[in-house]
DNA sequence: ATGGTGACCTGGAGGC
DNA sequence: TGCCTCCAGGTCACCA
């Protein structure tokens, strides 16, 4: 499932397209577009005959800023992978299974692929002084984001009335975290999912923090976590790295750190995976 | 402000 | 073998 390590990846392999011109675009299943209400005609319209520029991200949202020859960058295409989504660059045009968008550019082809279809593209304005897309103005920063500033996060936290997990998964708190880096994060931090952020040390707030960068860093150098073959990355190649996972998916699995069975629990509509005794509320 | 739930999807796994 | 149900995930809308 594509968190933020695997969008990073992502946007590293589509560098190469900057300076690349949009030849033409195919839309073959509109549910693709779902976060661009124009709808497909107008998407293939104004994409055709912009020039890619350099491709940004913050936590899971990747866009590419677009020009027209002659003119600012105005707009971008906006790309969120959702569950499954997939882009794949190809020298020619083959038939991909899930394939829902085709873009041809400077001779190549960029697929957007997505079997569950949560995925989405769109063309959205870029707005503010950080010319960010309007779809991603209320994202947090990421943990490795440059500015991304630990303390002021910390205090944002601690003044929630909420419990960790939640807190984590919180796209407008601190951004690029899901399921399975919320996991690992929270077992190294050795933090009970339902923690009460009100009532945790700032030190806990800052371990978990960090925890955070380390766990998505490390995934990074990887390439990415990958557990059904959904996510490849952008030249095709699947990403995989559930053999480092040391909590999701492991319940019934001895902790690593001190042996005890790891378990499983439902809230909010999603597994969480800890140790017993490692990560205990305060 | 916060929590809870459902909607959006597909296909793999497991039960019978 | 086949049919059925359940489950996974991220985001957002909506209601309490």
């Amino acid at each position: 499932m594509p968190e933020l390590p695997e969008v990073e990846v992502v946007r590293r392999g589509l560098l190469p397209l900057v300076g690349a011109e949009v030849e033409a675009v195919e839309v073959l299943d509109e549910r693709a577009l779902r976060r661009h209400q124009p709808g497909a005609a107008d998407f293939e319209a104004r994409l055709t005959g912009t020039v890619l520029g350099e491709p940004a991200r913050r936590g899971k949202f990747l866009w590419v800023p677009l020009a027209r020859r002659g003119q600012p960058e105005q707009d971008a295409l906006l790309v969120h992978l959702g569950m499954s989504g997939q882009l794949l660059l190809d020298d020619e045009w083959r038939p991909h299974r899930h394939e829902r968008v085709r873009i041809a550019l400077d001779g190549r082809i960029l697929v957007f692929a997505d079997q569950r279809t949560f995925g989405s593209l769109a063309l959205d304005p870029l707005t503010g002084p950080a010319a960010i897309p309007s779809q991603v103005a209320h994202i947090a920063l990421d943990p490795l984001d440059p500015a991304f500033v630990p303390p002021a996060v910390v205090r944002r936290m601690r003044a929630r009335r909420t419990e960790l997990k939640r807190a984590l998964l919180d796209q407008s708190l601190v951004s690029g975290i899901g399921n399975i880096y919320a996991d690992e994060a929270l077992w190294a931090a050795r933090l009970h999912p339902r923690q009460p952020t009100a009532t945790m040390s700032a030190q806990a707030a800052r371990r978990v923090l960090e925890e955070s960068r380390h766990v998505m860093e490390r995934a990074l150098a990887e390439g990415g976590t990958s557990f059904d073959a959904l996510y490849v990355n952008v030249n095709g190649q699947s990403g995989y790295f559930s053999r480092s996972l040391t909590a999701y998916g492991r319940d019934g699995k001895p902790c690593l750190r001190c042996g005890r069975a790891l378990v499983r629990e439902t809230f909010t509509n999603r597994s969480s995976h800890f140790c017993p005794r490692c990560q205990r509320l305060r």
